[in-house]
Parts: C-alpha cells; structure tokens; sequence
DNA sequence: GACACCATACCAACCAGTAGGTATGGTAAT
DNA sequence: ATTACCATACCTACTGGTTGGTATGGTGTC
C-alpha cells in the first residue's frame, strides 16, 4: 500500500475503527480517541474529518448501512426461484454471519439505538434509516411468496420484514447477554421455522457449520 | 409521608430513579447525579448506599429482577386452563404493556446489556440473569403444551422461551428507532402468530385497546 | 505557495469518587 | 428520664483524572 493511498483513506479508517469500537462498548462509552487509536491517527486527522463526536456516529450509521446493503446485495440468498426459498435463505445467511466474536457480527445501529433514541434524534434517525431501509429489501419477497400461496392474514409484508429484524435484533442481545452466539442461532432458527410455517413450508433450517 | 419514611427508602428511591434514567439515557451516559436529582437526593446519600456507579447498576438490575418477577407473577396471564392460550395469553400481556412513553416500558437490562456485555462482565451476568431467569418462568407451560399436543421439532422448551425474549427484545429496538410502540406490537403479534402455529392453533391476539 | 491533511500541545468542562461534616434515632448506664 | 455514646443516614464542598474539542504548526502535493 502506497503512502498516497494510505493517506487519502484516513476517514475510512476512522468509519472502520468506529464501527468495531462502538459495538464492542457502545456509543457513550466510545472516546473519540478511543476510535483514533484503533485507525492509527490522531485528533487532528478526526477533526479534520468530523466536527463533532456525534456527527462521527451519523457517518458511521450511513456507512454501516453502505457497507451492510452490498453485503446483502452480494449474498447468495437471491438465487433461489421460490420467493419463500428466499426468505429462509435470507434468515439462514444471517444465522451463517453468526461468526467470530461479538463486536465482529452485532449491529451497530440496534447497539446504538439503545442508548442514543431519546438523547441524539439525529443518531437515532440514521439508525432507524439503516434498520427500516434493510428490512424493506425483504418486502418485495415477501409479497411475492403472499400472493405465490395465497397466504392472507392480518399482518402486511413490512410489518413480517421488521419482525424479522426485531427477532434477529433480539438475539444480538440475548448472545450479548450469554456471551456466545449459540443462543442467537437457536433463535435465528425459530425465526425460520415460522417464516416456513406463514408459507406452510415444512423444510428445516439449513446448519451452517 | 412523614420524614421518618422518606428517610429511610433512599435507596429504593436511588434504585427507581435508576431505572427510570437508566432506560432513558443508557448507562454509560447516565451521571450519578441524574440518579440523585431523579431522586431527590444528593450524592453523599448515593456514596453511603453505594461504592461504585457499578454496583448501583447491578443492584438496579437485581431490584429490577424482582419488580418484573412480582409484576409477572401477579399478572392474569396464568389464569387459562389450556397451556397454550397461557403462553398465548403472556404473549398478549407483553403486548399490553407497551403503554406510555418509551422509557416506561423498555427493558432496563436489554438496554443495559448492549452496553455493558463486552466491558463490564459482573454487570452483564447480572442482566443476563434476569432476562434468563424470566426466561425460564415460560417453560413449564411450553413442556406442557408441547406434551399436551404432541409437537415435537427440533427446538426445546429452553430455546423457544428464549427466542420470545429475543422478540420482545428486538421489538423494543424497533420502538425506539421509529421512536414509537405501534411497530413492537406489530412484532409482538407475529411472535403470538409464531406460538399459535407451533401449537396448530388458530385464534387471533387480543387487541389491547 | 496554497491547500488538504495530519500531528502536537493544550484547554475547559465534566464527573466519579473523596473528605469531612451534621442530623437523627436508638441504647444503656446512671 | 437524662446523659453519654454510637451507628446510620444524609449533606456540602472539593479533587483529580478524563475527555470533547481547539489552537497551532508541520508536511506533502498540485
């Protein structure tokens, strides 16, 4: 890596070093030079990039969700014919990120909202741009396997798109809290089990091991 | 109330102040003397009830663990013969709360443990604690529907009663990224679906209104 | 030489925790 | 029952480390 190169992408660095401080201690607990030193660089370089610690969280939000968007835009879980085959194909890829440790597959945003929703409406804002705009790319399958199988209740596609954010949401938390990630694939599974049963599926989540 | 009582549940007082702050701001971002001023009370009285910010989290996250088990086991939920219109009826009674601002309803230790899981072990098994051992309320009911219907999966008592926490959890993020509760009792209403369909039930949640 | 980029040195506010005091109520010996 | 004594409960005032943010200066690039 030349030095031209590493030194153009010192915001980069800082957005990288956000992410993995602020979902190791959250944001509140995060020091600005906390994140410096995890990228490499001083407060002159975050001040010449950001103006406020919080204004550092927004882009780091925004960039989650650039950095999230191509990974799921990448993912393989688009391939199959059957809209229902790719719903439980998405839940099994997030059951598959399940990998590593805690910092490296939690969610920034559901991490962030916790703390900042009533305090920085800002932050909170990005955050819930970032979680509401992941669950829409779930919303053109979701209808397409409604009106597949004739399956009507009264719950709307966007409502069973942000359930399953809530549910993966949650096991984060419960993963937090037991500090291992095997009860979130216990309930990633669940979560699963009832897509298939919405859609009268029967077949089984796929392990990922 | 005379001086002789307010005098001497200070730290109860300290306790629900730190609840009510707590779930407001994140413990991070919660100063000792948020809790005071929410108390009315100074931090001399706080210093002589606690040692550290630590373990008045702990502690709140203890008292936390009895208000909760008192206001469940009280609850009218457990008054229907059929083990599954029990969970059913819990599910509701979940849906229930979601009443008042956000941090009326919120969950002290999924917010804290978002926080805290990575930097503060003692604080995190405290939540993790109180969010299991709630858990585990649920699956003497689940044990007996599961035998009284004959359902049987993949999936154990344990992992289903923790998947609904894992719901309820996440709802409560979505909640306060949207910054209201219409989007968790919408959740709330899928993880109920979820139930009625392991359980070849078919009624619908009660509306709560 | 102007500008973007980044480092060092610094400041002022904030905040967990401390020091040391006062008020209240109980206990027991006189 | 009054005095002496002590423990609990609570307060005011302070300290010292931390931290978001600033001021200033250097370096490479066009």
């Amino acid at each position: 890596m030349t030095p031209t190169q590493t030194r153009h992408d010192s915001k980069k660095k800082l957005l990288d070093a956000a992410l993995r401080v602020i979902r190791s201690k959250g944001y509140s607990a995060t020091r600005i030079e906390d994140v410096c030193e995890a990228a490499g660089l001083t407060k002159g370089s975050f001040f010449h990039h950001f103006e406020t610690k919080e204004e550092l969280a927004i882009a780091a939000a925004d960039y989650w969700s650039e950095v999230t968007s191509e990974l799921f835009a990448g993912a393989p879980y688009h391939q199959p014919a059957d809209p229902v085959d790719r719903l439980l194909a998405y839940v099994d890829f997030r059951k598959a990120l399940l990998r590593g440790e805690l910092p490296d597959f939690t969610c920034l945003v559901g991490t962030m909202t916790q703390e900042v929703y009533g305090t920085y409406p800002a932050l909170r804002e990005a955050c819930n741009q970032s979680i509401s705009s992941h669950a829409k790319t779930l919303v053109p399958d979701i209808e397409a396997a409604i009106s597949k199988y004739g399956v009507r209740g009264d719950w709307t596609a966007e409502s069973l798109a942000l359930f399953t954010q809530a549910a993966i949401q949650g096991a984060f938390i419960l993963a937090k809290a037991k500090n291992g990630s095997a009860v979130a694939a216990d309930s990633i599974d669940h979560l699963h089990r009832y897509i298939g049963l919405l859609f009268n599926q029967t077949e089984s989540p796929k392990e990922t091991i």
